[in-house]
DNA sequence: AGGAATTTGTGCGTATGTATC
DNA sequence: AGATACATACGCACAAATTCC
């Protein structure tokens, strides 16, 4: 009776569908707290059934990136509150949430250190910078390496978001990246303003990924305990 | 057409079909890898449609009771694999990965203390302490705290998964859970061959939930820096 | 080696219950 | 109370993986 074929050797037209509506999401067409047209709806528009589309928007729901209420709608719910754009920024305030700010503190291409993992295929990388902020309070330091290999930046080029100047400079996108949460001293370049020298405070070391096998990115964020958490949620 | 009423204001059929088995299960009628009768048998048997039974053996795979095999069947799953495990364990050593695995300390049936934040309904809770273990290396200490509201656990009950300890003996399944990790010292009641008392340590808050509101369970790592790193992998 | 049988996965359509507005 | 929207439930047809002969 019906003629479409279930597979073109792809994948699943559900995980299709999700994947679709995630890259609309993070496109910015969909805003934080929006709501879906009605899912019969959506099904025409995307030319499939009721329940493969409900299948997706599931899987949405597992993800955490919507939130279906029966009798009112799908809504979306971006992961982070501020902006997409801080969606991989996972430090607040003691009590929750803070607006994220940076300030730049230095921005410059240099060699890489022998000390420093392994990441990228040049020599050289670029190296900034910046005092991060939540809420206009200081709470860490961040130092980040981007391998020389993806291109350069020079300090007019910084906008808000690494991430998306990486995109729009540089052309490429960050799509995968893993943290490792400990603890450490400030470094020595610290401002006396923010934390004295060698005083202890969490530390992180993070590996940004592109497509490609090696990591592009190495950055590592030293926050002060006493104003900042790192915080993980699952599911 | 079809005349049964789809609610006799119960849970959803899928959900006590889900729960059914998990019984089955628990009250070892069911051997672990043994293979269950194919779908529309037991669809037959249930006197329920083969969608309605998909869904209750969906939900049984993401509590990872059970694993489902294109082509081959349905397998009971009762010790976790350890990818399960990983899931839910994000301490890993230095170089990467380790094997988890727990000893108790102690597991006392107490009154809350004041200083504990807010979780569940009761003033009582059980207390669980653990040391922690990866590749047979001790790396943290952990005090769990389980509401008394959703039941009270004793020394033989544990296994080494607490979730699937939770599900098995009380019914219940985590659906969620935040981590906060900052740095610490170790508590008073640290062994001394684990850690001199008072020396710094990485300190991690867990708050779990299940549909509920309030969250049922409340836990305190602390990891051995020289040892082991808080790790996310994100996307 | 290969083909048939078995079993789960995907996709479609419909009817009805239940929550929200 | 009515309309709208998501949730549950049923049934069927075909695809893909596995197993067995």
């Amino acid at each position: 009776m019906s003629s479409t074929p279930k597979y073109a050797g792809a994948l699943p037209k559900y995980i299709q569908l999700s994947e679709l509506i995630i890259r609309e999401i993070d496109a910015g067409r969909l805003m934080d707290g929006e709501r879906l047209p009605p899912e019969r709806e959506m099904a025409r528009a995307y030319g499939t059934s009721i329940g493969t589309l409900r299948k997706a928007l599931a899987d949405l729901d597992t993800k955490g990136l919507l939130r279906r209420v029966q009798g009112s709608g799908n809504y979306i719910r971006k992961a982070q509150s501020p902006a997409g754009l801080y969606a991989m920024f996972r430090l607040e305030l003691l009590d929750g949430g803070g607006l994220p700010t940076a300030d730049v503190l230095s921005l410059d291409v240099v060699e890489k250190p022998q000390d420093l993992p392994g990441f990228g295929q040049s020599a050289y990388a670029t190296r900034i910078r910046r005092t991060r902020f939540l809420n206009a309070v200081a709470i860490a330091l961040e130092e980040i390496w981007l391998d020389a290999g993806v291109g350069t930046l020079n300090l007019n080029m910084l906008s808000e978001s690494l991430y998306q100047t990486y995109l729009k400079r540089l052309h490429f996108w960050i799509t995968r990246a893993e943290d490792r949460v400990s603890i450490g001293q400030f470094p020595p370049w610290t401002p006396e303003a923010i934390a004295p020298r060698g005083a202890p405070c969490g530390y992180i070391e993070r590996f940004s990924w592109t497509e490609a096998e090696a990591p592009v990115e190495f950055s590592r964020t030293w926050f002060d305990p006493a104003r900042a958490v790192y915080v993980q949620r699952l599911k």
